[in-house]
DNA sequence: ATGTAATATTTTGTATGCCGAATTCATAGT
DNA sequence: ACTATGAATTCGGCATACAAAATATTACAT
């Protein structure tokens, strides 16, 4: 087996981003890093390294001489996410195999039926989201796209610890769902494009109510 | 006066991508970083950050161990990074407010007859169409996809270079300027945003015989 | 008591140093 | 002559050390 060789910086990062889903940090609270690299138990270098490329990607904030900060979360900012997103998703199915999209949507459906059932945790929940989103985009010829998506969707995970409870909107996620699977299988992309970007405004707005 | 202080990575940052335009850097050619930045007259820490936030931006590829280097430059690429400016600058003249968009229409259309009279310089030029698109996009309140078209427009720097000489692409791009521009003063925002995604495939399919 | 100035302390920003991994060069064996 | 193996060297990754700025604290004056 291949044993894992990569910077510290990227696990660091996702550890960040991990605990961030858990909502263990106060959004507008300054990052102390010496406290945070002990913590860890790394160093400041590659700690400061992984809090820039998350302010890069518009987790954090920084100002000179105060270092980092959990970007406040805002209705504003939650909207604004969601529209670039909706946009480039549906890209990226513009960019997609219509072959290959008609071929996975059988999972895709299987999966959103499954959706319902297990609606034991919260992690589980989004780990299932994610999954559906990866596979809808696993055609996806455009690689930059992905990666930008994959950028931009962590700055969104701030905003992850929010859905908790409240399993109403998951029915109609999941019904959403259904129904882009269901136009890939039809052979209609074009609907299903624009049925997606329907899912992440709705999606939006049933957020809305739970941010400051 | 305010003096400016702003921290060394970003200073360091922009002075890289400003070689970048000047065509310094062999695309795919491996840093140095002791040497650049003895060259820039900093020290590696800072110059690391900054290597890390082009790579984030995909300025740069890194791999473990090897360190960073230009990304190299492909027809691929170029497709993949026009394709992606082009959704996101038409979604943010969607979120632009109507009316502000036709209040600059004249100068849009002012800028861009301007176009082809001073051809002398490629920087000049270049700095143009860059004015013509930040204008164009004034009046968009998404703040974080503005921030996002400028990362990844920093990405497609590393073309810039390969512009120079041949005037008739110019003329094309000033023509289809002026089409954008007299949509937005007929105030038909849909057709504008239309043209301006047409106008990033049409750039790009003028450039893509230019790219090795 | 309150505001301000001077000082101390904390914390960030930058520089330097060390270690290990990766590449390169040299040498030996086929 | 070519490949393989090992030594040497370079270079990136991380830790530590230092400098500068910002914040907190205290003393003093009004």
């Amino acid at each position: 087996m291949p044993i894992e060789r990569r910077p510290l910086r990227e696990q660091i990062r996702e550890e960040l981003l991990s605990r961030l889903d858990r909502g263990d940090f106060a959004a507008g609270t300054d990052i102390n890093e010496a406290s945070l690299a002990a913590d860890l138990g790394v160093s400041r270098t590659p700690l400061r390294e992984a809090l820039i490329t998350l302010a890069g990607e518009g987790v954090l904030e920084s100002t000179q001489g105060r270092g980092f900060r959990f970007a406040p979360v805002s209705r504003r900012e939650f909207r604004e996410l969601c529209e670039i997103v909706a946009a480039l998703e549906s890209l990226a199915l513009d960019c997609s195999d219509p072959a290959h999209l008609r071929s996975i949507a059988p999972d895709l459906l299987k999966l959103a039926q499954d959706f319902p059932d297990n609606v034991a945790e919260q992690q589980i929940i989004e780990r299932h989201d994610d999954e559906w989103h990866d596979l809808l985009l696993s055609g996806c010829r455009n690689e930059r796209l992905l990666d930008l998506i994959t950028s931009v969707k962590a700055g969104m995970r701030r905003y992850a610890h929010l859905i908790a409870g409240d399993d109403a909107p998951l029915e109609r996620e999941a019904a959403e769902h259904r129904r882009i699977a269901e136009f890939l299988q039809a052979d209609e992309p074009a609907k299903a494009a624009q049925a997606l970007r329907d899912n992440w405004i709705n999606g939006m707005e049933r957020m809305m109510s739970r941010i400051p």
